[in-house]
DNA sequence: AGCCTTGTTGACTGTTCTAGTCAACAAGGG
DNA sequence: CCCTTGTTGACTAGAACAGTCAACAAGGCT
């Protein structure tokens, strides 16, 4: 039941661009720093959120990373599930089908409602949410 | 985010001790067939359950495996976190140390939350909850 | 034009974990 | 004494994942 480290490290790396909403774009070799994410591999988690349409890449001198959608449209449930796939616990909740036996399945239920949980706790979530959490945090340090 | 299929098996294989509790023995042999758990894989989730006291198994001939606590008393939270290690969807949740930077991230009570919300769920469910859904659901067939 | 910077993409590797198997052993019944 | 059944440990095959390397594309600067 572990997270991937591509979802954290992309929800991180999203967060690192929502603080910077609005400004310039955002320097991988930066997020990497920042986030403690080794770069060749935070790369690869941007193509993903690229297509999708939640992140814009420019190239060359001041170039960078920048949000597109604003962070309080950007949903973490569909970042984790852009990362890592489904959220379900287990393969049937998705697919019925791929098990002959879940109509008579007690247990299919159970992993319902826990993948019905999770859902709800990852929909209640925006970027922008955890851009307050985070500037709230940071002031109670000062 | 997947569960392993050590905790599916176990569940699967309880369900049907609970359907059994207060008879004779069941066989791994039959847990095996009814459940499609392959046999000499069941026999490894048994030796954790045994010694966690919520099995008890008899050798030789009538031999088999039984339900040690009662259907409502065996939690499935407890079951899981057995079979599968802690339900922590991240490492830092469970030892904030592992992560030198978690009190500065924010993404930590996120994943703090999840874990919430799974523990809430799987900790309301008993054996004895699956046995009545089973036994429902066995009804409405007739 | 040519160079430098930065993102994009794909192929590749090492490691870890998981599911599953095989085989030896322990204990109880007939 | 043998047969049945659970118990335990060693082992293997395969997949998934994290991470790296290297080639390429595109835009800015001089």
């Amino acid at each position: 039941m572990k997270l991937s480290t591509r979802a954290r490290y992309g929800t991180k790396a999203l967060l690192e661009l929502a603080l910077h909403w609005g400004e310039e774009p955002v320097l991988l070799k930066d997020i990497s720093q920042r986030q403690q994410i080794p770069l060749p591999y935070l790369e690869h988690l941007i193509g993903p959120l690229v297509q999708a349409g939640i992140v814009k890449g420019t190239r060359g001198t001041r170039g960078g990373v920048s949000l597109l959608k604003s962070p309080e449209k950007v949903i973490l449930s569909e970042v984790i599930q852009l990362l890592e796939g489904s959220i379900a616990p287990v393969e049937c909740v998705d697919n019925p089908e791929s098990c002959p036996r879940s109509n008579l399945c007690v247990t299919h239920e159970v992993w319902d409602e826990v993948k019905e949980a999770i859902s709800k706790v990852l929909e209640s979530v925006t970027l922008q949410d955890l851009v307050e959490r985070q500037r709230k945090k940071d002031n109670k340090m000062c």
